[in-house]
DNA sequence: GCAATTCGTGCAAACGATTGCATAAAGGAG
DNA sequence: CTCCTTTATGCAATCGTTTGCACGAATTGC
C-alpha cells in the first residue's frame, strides 16, 4: 500500500493529527515540527489520498458537466471545446475536478440524479435540454448547487444560468446590415421552438423595427437543417415580391447553403445580397466571400458558468445569477456593401 | 445529514453489514430480510454515499481523460465530441465516471500526476502529446492503468494505444483515385513531424508505388495551416512539369482551400483534378462538388480506448494492445471521374 | 441421531484522512 | 511564586462503507 499520513507521523514521531494539520495549514504548528514533517513527506514521496480526504470532508471536490449527446447542433462542437476548457480551468484553480456525464437513463434514475444523490460531485452544470421540473425540484430540495448553460425554458427566474445574449446578437447583426444599406433582412433559424431561436428572432424583430427596415412575418423562417429544404426556401423567397436583400443565418451550415444557392443563381454577395451568420467556425473566414459572423466568446461562457457554480458550492451569497454573454460582430466581406 | 446504511440497519433491525451485503449482492441473504431491507431503503430514499464506498474499496470509480487544449487541430472538435461520448458511455456502463483534465502544470506536479498519485482516478487515457518519458515511468512504476490515444512517438511497443489506421486511410484513398483514372496524386499534410502525418505519407508512398502511379518527392507537401500558403503552394505545383492530377488532403480545411484555388483557376473538379480528404466534417458533404472523404469512426476510437483501459483496471490480462481503427472511404463527387 | 456442512447474520476492524476537545508546557500578569 | 492565558500537540471519534472472521441455526449425509 501507498504511504499514508500515519507512516509520516510514525517516522517523525508525532501524531497523525499533527501531520494533517501541517498539510492543511489550518492550525499553529511549530516551525520545527513543520519542517521535519515536510521533509519526511518528501522523503517518503507522500501524496494525500483524496478518497479518504473526500470522505472526511464530505466533499467530492468535483463538479459535474452534463452534456447532451443528442443535441449536436445547439451545443455544437466548437462551443463544447472552449467552454469545457474554461470550466475545467476554473474548477481546477479552485481545487475541483471536472466530471463529465451524459444524461442517460439507467434503471430508473438518470445519470445526473445518481451523481447528485451519491455525492459524486459537489455541484453541476446542466444544458437547458436536461432541465426538467423533476430534476430542478430534486436539486432545490437538496440545496444542491447547479447552473444552467443556456436560458432554460422553464423556471428562468428561479435558477442561475449563463447564456449567450442572443437578442443582442441579432441586434448587432441587423444594425450592421442596415449600416451597409440593406433594407429587407430575413432571419433563418433552425428550430423556432428553441429558446435561443426565439431570442434571436426577438432581437431581430426589435431592431428591424427600430431601424425602420422592412418587416414581414415572411422574413422569419424556420428552415430546419436539411440542406435541400434550405435551398428551396431561398429559391421561393427570391421570386416573391419584395425579396430579402440580406440574410441573417442562425448557423454556419445554413449560411453555407444560402451562399451556395445564391452563387448558383449568380447573385452577388455582398453586392446584391448581404449575409451574416451566427457562430464563427474556422471555415467561415475562408468562404468566398468570407462571412461576417456574430461571434461568441465561448471560453467566457464556460468561465462564468463555472465561477457562478463554485460560488454556490462555497456558499457565497449571490442569489440567482442570470448572465448573458455579449457577442461581437466580426465584419468580413459577405455583408460589406459600404453604404 | 443524509440517510445512511446504519439508519436502514436500525430500522430493519439488522446490522449494517447485512445491509451492505444486500446492496452489493455479494453474499447469501435470506429472501425475507433482503425484501425488508430493500423496502426500507426505498422508504427512506437511501442512496449509497460514493465517497465512503470509494474509500472502503480503494477505488475512485473514475477514469481520467487528458485533453490537450493547445492541440486544437490534431484533436479536432469532431474527434473530441464523439470519442468523449464513447469513452463516457463505456465507462458508465462499467460503473465508472469520466473525469476530464487539462495537462497543465501546477506547482511542480502536473495535473495528470496529481490525478494518479492522489488516486482520483483508477486509470487514464492520454493523448500522445502528453506522453513523456517521465509520465510513462511514473505510471509504470505505480502499475497504473493507462491507454494512449494516438500512436505515441516514444515507447510505441511498450504501451497500449488506440489510433486511426492512417496508413490504411491513405491506401484506400490512393486506390480509389487510381481506380478513377488519376495518375499523379499529391498528398498535402499539415505537419510532417507528427506521427499521423508520417503514417499517412507512408501509406501513400506504399500504395502509389504498388499501383504504379507517378512518384516524386515533390508530390509530398507539408503545407502548414496558413491558407494563403496553401494557395500559393497549389499555384506553384500546377505550373511545374507533371503537375498533380489529384490531391489527397490531410484535413477538410486544406481541401477547402485547394478547392477554392482550383475554382479560381477554373479547373474542374473532379474532371481535371480529383480531390480526397481525411476527416468527414459536416460541411464536406455540402461543398461543391461534395468531397470524397476518408472517414473515421471516432466513436469506435473512444470505445476501444475505454474498453482497453477498463480491462486494465480490472486486471484482465491482455498485454499491451495496439489498436488501429480502420477508416472507410465515403465516395462523393470530388473524385469521381469514372475510369 | 450425531458429526459435518452450509446458510444467514453480526462484530469489529479496516480504508486514510479530519477535527473537537483535552492537556502539557511555556509565557505573562500581578 | 501562583494563576491564567496562550501555544503546540495528542487522543479518539467520525465520515459511511466494506469485509474477514466467528458463530448459532438449519440442513445434509450416513
Amino acid at each position: 500500500m501507498a504511504v499514508t499520513i500515519k507512516d509520516i507521523a510514525k517516522k517523525v514521531g508525532v501524531s497523525p493529527s499533527t501531520v494533517s494539520r501541517v498539510i492543511n495549514g489550518n492550525a499553529v504548528i511549530s516551525e520545527e515540527t513543520k519542517k521535519k514533517i515536510v521533509s519526511v513527506m518528501e522523503e517518503l514521496d507522500y501524496h494525500p489520498n483524496s478518497l479518504a480526504r473526500n470522505l472526511a470532508n464530505g466533499n467530492a471536490y468535483a463538479v459535474g458537466l452534463v452534456i447532451d449527446a443528442q443535441d449536436e447542433h445547439t451545443f455544437s462542437n466548437a462551443f463544447f471545446n472552449r467552454s469545457v476548457y474554461a470550466i475545467e480551468t476554473v474548477a481546477q484553480n479552485h481545487g475541483y475536478n471536472l466530471l463529465i456525464t451524459n444524461d442517460r437513463d439507467m434503471a430508473g434514475t438518470s445519470a445526473v440524479e445518481k451523481l447528485v444523490l451519491e455525492k459524486k460531485v459537489d455541484g453541476i452544470i446542466l444544458p437547458t435540454s436536461s432541465v426538467t421540473v423533476k430534476l430542478v425540484k430534486l436539486l432545490k430540495d437538496n440545496n444542491f448547487p447547479f447552473v444552467v448553460l443556456g436560458e432554460p425554458r422553464i423556471d428562468g427566474k428561479d435558477v442561475s444560468w449563463v447564456d449567450i445574449n442572443n437578442e443582442m446578437g441579432s441586434e448587432i447583426a441587423v444594425k450592421h446590415l442596415k449600416e451597409n444599406g440593406y433594407k429587407r433582412v430575413s432571419i433563418l433559424v433552425e428550430n423556432r421552438k428553441t429558446v435561443f431561436a426565439r431570442n434571436r428572432i426577438e432581437g431581430y424583430v426589435k431592431s428591424v423595427k427600430a431601424y425602420g427596415l422592412a418587416y414581414s412575418e415572411e422574413y422569419i423562417v424556420d428552415c430546419g437543417t436539411e440542406m435541400e429544404r434550405i435551398s428551396s426556401i431561398i429559391k421561393d423567397m427570391l421570386v416573391r415580391d419584395n425579396p430579402p436583400d440580406a440574410f441573417l443565418c442562425s448557423n454556419n451550415m445554413i449560411a453555407y447553403q444560402v451562399l451556395k444557392e445564391l452563387k448558383s443563381q449568380n447573385i452577388s454577395v455582398p453586392r446584391e445580397i448581404g449575409l451574416v451568420t451566427f457562430d464563427n467556425y474556422p471555415i467561415a473566414e475562408y468562404m468566398d466571400p468570407p462571412l461576417t459572423v456574430v461571434d461568441v466568446d465561448t471560453f467566457s461562457l464556460g468561465e462564468q458558468a463555472a465561477s457562478t457554480l463554485l460560488n454556490k458550492i462555497r456558499r457565497v451569497e449571490q442569489g440567482n445569477q442570470q448572465i448573458a454573454i455579449s457577442p461581437s460582430l466580426i465584419e468580413r466581406d459577405s455583408s460589406k456593401r459600404g453604404k
